[in-house]
DNA sequence: ACTCGTATCATACAGTTGTTTGAAACGGAC
DNA sequence: GTCCGTTTCAAACAACTGTATGATACGAGT
């Protein structure tokens, strides 16, 4: 009965993701979640009661999903602060831009970021805080002590703009960019290097950009 | 008959600003939209045709609304180029959130640059692309003569990205820090200027934060 | 007063939506 | 084999959607 094996609902809840992801869950319609996870169309509301429980049951997997692929890193005691930093961005950057299979729990969580409803305010949280806190938990290094708690959260909110950015506006990001440079200098690796290059320049941390 | 004047078309017009701003294309209705336009419901199909044709009239004229409501900044000829960043960052945020009447423009942009229609992709480029080629001419004054292109775009998508975050992820934000400092430290001026130090800081145009 | 183009109105239509229903098929337990 | 709880299926339902229709009201020009 658990969504891991290869049953009725664990084809359901796939398919909800693709169809939720890519329409969201108005405009996803039951008909062409069934139709793709091949089941029938009264399955939806004899697994998860209505519409809606499936929404939430799909928002909830995409979440254990997403942390299980790419899990938060964990360093040697001690790691120095500025190599930590750029192995969060990178991991970071890793959460929002994976192009693996299971893709879509990353745009359900961008339109639950957006957009939040009643399923996923709880569930982003829960996705956003432990980010939010161990990136605190550098900062407090690279930081001066004095630094005001809002300044911090700035510093933080900072970094997460630039990485989110180019997941959100990828269509705008291709409209103003050569092709060639967009393939090219656009990568996962290379963008997590420039954004932890800005952040730790601005913080003294480095010499200035680029 | 110009949606300026105070007939059925301008309030149609209106009324779907709001109404696709906040549910979108597919599910903001028709008869949400007549409802508050206090109209009937076949007006919309008489003026515009059908729904498509009322949603690219209302993209066009929320953009041009946007344009006309937060101009781009002009400088005298020997404006140093720190000034004119600092000024580009606060329009940019001024854009962003705005808080005035017709706010519905800017959620309707969001929408359209995150989830481009066929409608929007066009008008778009048109609201960002003049921004991106003055951001563009700021920084060539800020970074070195022989900075390459795709590292001055990725610095001006960095600034980007921070300015939209706060207008995407405010809901977040506001869970992730106490109300008080949501309400006394992230009002529209400091955070621009935060983020204009952090990319000054970051190019070496000023002491490093905080 | 009459006319004609424009605009508004109530109403109806066809398609899609989420949901329900009752029957059929399955799969062990005895 | 027989039973019974679980699951699947085709078909239907009521509500809502965008759109079309034909009648009506308006208003300036002659």
């Amino acid at each position: 009965m658990k969504p891991t094996d290869d049953g009725t609902r664990h084809r359901i809840i796939n398919a909800a993701g693709e169809v939720f992801a890519q329409h969201g869950f108005e405009k996803g319609t039951i008909r062409d979640i069934v139709s793709l996870a091949e089941v029938n169309l009264a399955a939806v509301n004899y697994h998860f009661g209505d519409k809606w429980g499936l929404y939430q049951a799909t928002v909830r997997y995409g979440h254990e999903l997403a942390g299980e692929e790419v899990p938060l890193p964990s360093w040697e005691p001690d790691t120095p602060a500025d190599i930590r930093f750029r192995d969060f961005v990178r991991t970071m950057l890793q959460r929002v831009l994976v192009t693996k299979k299971h893709a879509w729990h990353s745009r359900l969580m961008m339109r639950e970021l957006i957009q939040p409803t009643d399923a996923g305010t709880e569930v982003v949280r829960e996705f956003v805080r432990p980010m939010h806190q161990l990136l605190l938990s550098i900062l407090d290094e690279l930081l001066p002590p004095e630094t005001p708690q809002h300044r911090r959260d700035q510093t933080a909110f900072s970094l997460i703009g630039q990485c989110l950015f180019y997941k959100i506006a990828a269509p705008v990001v291709m409209g103003l960019v050569s092709e060639e440079e967009f393939e090219t200098h656009f990568t996962q690796s290379e963008l997590a290097d420039h954004i932890a290059d800005v952040m730790l320049a601005a913080m003294g941390h480095r010499k200035p950009i680029p």
